[in-house]
DNA sequence: ATTTATTCATTATTATTTCTCATGAATTAT
DNA sequence: ATAATTCATGAGAAATAATAATGAATAAAT
C-alpha cells in the first residue's frame, strides 16, 4: 500500500518546509507530488495534509507519516548502500570449508593478507560438513574447500597449492627418534594422537598403516594440534602432521618428524570451487592470493 | 533505489520455494518478477539469483537481501495497519485545551465515556498555551478548547456546554459565612486563594472586584483545587470556584458557597473547535458527548 | 488598494513503467 | 521419449507516473 516514495516526500516537505520545495529537492515537479499523495489519500480514505493559506498543514496522519518515514527511510537506504557495497566488491563473504585439520595454520598465513586487501569482505571458516566438504561445496555452504584429497567432478575445479610430506611425530626421547625412517610395524607398540576424525580421512593409515596390515596400540583423539603434541613432547605416544607443521614446533617442544616408510607419504592441499565462482572477485583473488602464499614451503 | 516490490518478491520466494509460485501468491505472472528483479539487478550491477537446474539459488546479495525484506517488510506492513486504523477512526489523537482551571473535574467525566467509546483514541489535555488558547486551537496545537470565554473568530466555533455560578467559598467559622450573597468591598479584608493565572482570566476580578474598585487584603495562588479548600476550610482566606466543584467538596469539608453580588456571576463553559473539524470524527463525537454530559448539572 | 508572486490543486496529455502473453531453453518427472 | 515444470526474454498492452498548463487562494510588494 504505502511505497518508498511516499515516505521519500513527507520526509522531504519536512526538510524544505514546502511541497514546491521538496519536488526541486526530488527533481520532480510539484504537481508528482501532489498527484502522487492525493492518490494515496485516495485509497486510504484519509488526508495526509490539508492546504491553509498556500501552505500546507500536516494531519495528525500526515505527521505520523512523517515520523515513519524519518525512520524508515534511513533503514532503505542503508540497504541501498549495502547493496552497492556488494557490487563494488567492498563487501562481501567468503565460506571456506576445512578437509585437512592441520591445514588451519597455513589458512591463517593467507586470510590475513586477505582480509587486508579486502577490508569489506568476511571470512567464515567451518570445519564440519553434515554431506563432507564437497557437497558443502555444491550446495553453495562453502566457496572454497580446502583438501588434501581432490576429487574430479564437473561444475568443480581444484588448483594444487601446498605441496607437503606427511610424518610421524615423535618425542626426542622416543625408541623411534632419530631413525631415517620407519615402518608401519615400529608403530604397533606406540599410542597413536590425531584428530578427531575417522581413520578414512587420516594418511597415515590410509597410505601406511592399513597397506601393511598394521595398527597402533592405542588410537587417541585431540582437537589440538598444541596439546597432540605436548603429549608427544612427553613421550606418551606418536602423532601424524605435515612436515611444515612440525618445523614450527620443533623450536620450542622436544620432538622430531620421521618419514612415513622408506619413500615417505607425499601429499598436496587443493583449493576447491565451483567453476561458476571464477565471477566472483573475492573467491578468485583467494585462490590466486593462496596459489602465490601457499605453494612456497612454509 | 530498491524498492517494496523487490522485498515483497524476495520474501515470497522465500515462502514459497520458487518465482512461479511467488507469483501466483502475489497475484501476478512470473514474467512479470522475472522482469522486476532482472531490472534491479541491471541498475545495481549484481544478481540476486542464478538458475541452477530449473530452480533458483540465490546469491549472497539475494540472501542479505532476503534477510532485509523479512525485516523491513513487517515494518512497512505495520505502518498500512496504522494508516488504516486512522481512516477507519479505530485511531486518533484528540488534543484538548483547558482554559478553566476547575473545569478538570467536569472534563474527566467526559473523557471517561469518551475514552471507553473510543478505544483506539489518546486524549492529551493542555493547560499552558504559549500565544493563548485561541492560537492554540488556531495552530492546530489543540483540536478542543475548553474555556468560560468564547471568542467569536471565523474558522472557529464555540459550543455552549455546562453552565454554572462563580461562587465564593468561605470557611465554615468566616465571617462572610452563611450570608445570602457579599458584596465586593467584603473581600478587601480577606486574602484571596486562586489559580496561578493572571487576574483578567478570574471573574472574581472581571466581574465582580474590579468594577467596584475593590481588592482583597492579599492574593495567593496554588495549583491544587484541593489545597486551595484546605486553606479556605483552615480559615486563611477565600476563594472562588464553580458552584457545582464546591458541592462535591462541601461533604469532605467545612466549606461553603456564597453568591457573588445580588445577581451572582453566571458562566457557562464552551467548547471551541476549527470548523473544519467537523470532519473529524472523534472532534464531533467528544463535543456532542460533552453536550450531553456536560449540560447537565453535575 | 492594486499588482505581483508564491503555493498547492486539477485537468489533459505525454512519458515511463509495469504487466502480460507468447515463446524458448533447460531440466525434471512420467 | 514425452510431458510437465521452471525461469528467461522480447514485444505489445495496460497501468501508472510525470509534465505542462492553468486556476484558486493567499501572501508580499508597490
Amino acid at each position: 500500500m504505502i511505497d518508498r516514495v511516499h515516505l521519500r516526500i513527507l520526509r522531504e516537505i519536512e526538510r524544505q518546509g514546502s511541497l514546491t520545495a521538496a519536488a526541486r529537492a526530488l527533481n520532480l515537479t510539484q504537481s508528482a507530488l501532489t498527484h502522487t499523495i492525493k492518490k494515496l489519500e485516495a485509497r486510504l480514505g484519509i488526508s495526509l495534509w490539508i492546504k491553509e493559506g498556500r501552505q500546507l498543514r500536516l494531519t495528525p496522519v500526515g505527521t505520523y507519516l512523517q515520523r515513519e518515514a524519518a525512520r524508515l527511510l534511513p533503514q532503505l537506504e542503508r540497504v541501498d548502500k549495502v547493496l552497492r557495497q556488494y557490487a563494488s566488491g567492498d563487501k562481501g563473504m567468503l565460506r571456506i570449508g576445512m578437509e585437512c585439520h592441520p591445514c588451519y595454520q597455513w589458512l591463517l598465513k593467507i586470510v590475513k593478507p586477505f582480509l587486508a586487501h579486502w577490508p569489506g569482505v568476511d571470512v567464515d571458516v567451518k570445519q564440519q560438513f553434515q554431506f563432507g566438504g564437497l557437497a558443502a561445496l555444491f550446495n553453495h555452504d562453502i566457496d572454497i574447500l580446502v583438501t588434501p584429497d581432490p576429487v574430479l567432478r564437473k561444475g568443480l575445479s581444484f588448483e594444487p597449492v601446498l605441496r607437503y610430506e606427511q610424518m610421524l611425530v615423535v618425542g626426542d626421547n622416543s625408541p623411534l627418534a632419530n631413525l631415517e625412517h620407519v615402518e608401519p610395524c615400529q608403530i604397533s607398540d606406540q599410542t597413536l594422537y590425531t584428530y578427531p576424525v575417522t581413520s578414512e580421512r587420516l594418511d597415515i593409515y590410509q597410505q601406511f598403516l592399513l597397506p601393511a596390515h598394521c595398527l597402533p596400540k592405542r588410537h587417541k583423539t585431540l582437537e589440538d594440534t598444541e596439546m597432540i603434541l605436548q603429549m608427544v613432547a612427553a613421550g606418551r605416544g606418536v602423532s601424524s602432521l605435515p612436515d611444515w607443521l612440525v618445523d614450527t614446533y620443533r623450536q620450542s617442544l622436544p620432538i622430531q618428524a620421521i618419514r612415513l616408510g622408506k619413500e615417505g607419504v607425499h601429499k598436496q592441499i587443493h583449493l576447491g570451487h565451483r567453476n561458476h565462482s571464477a565471477n566472483n572477485q573475492h573467491i578468485t583473488a583467494f585462490i590466486q592470493m593462496a596459489c602465490q602464499y601457499g605453494t612456497i614451503e612454509v
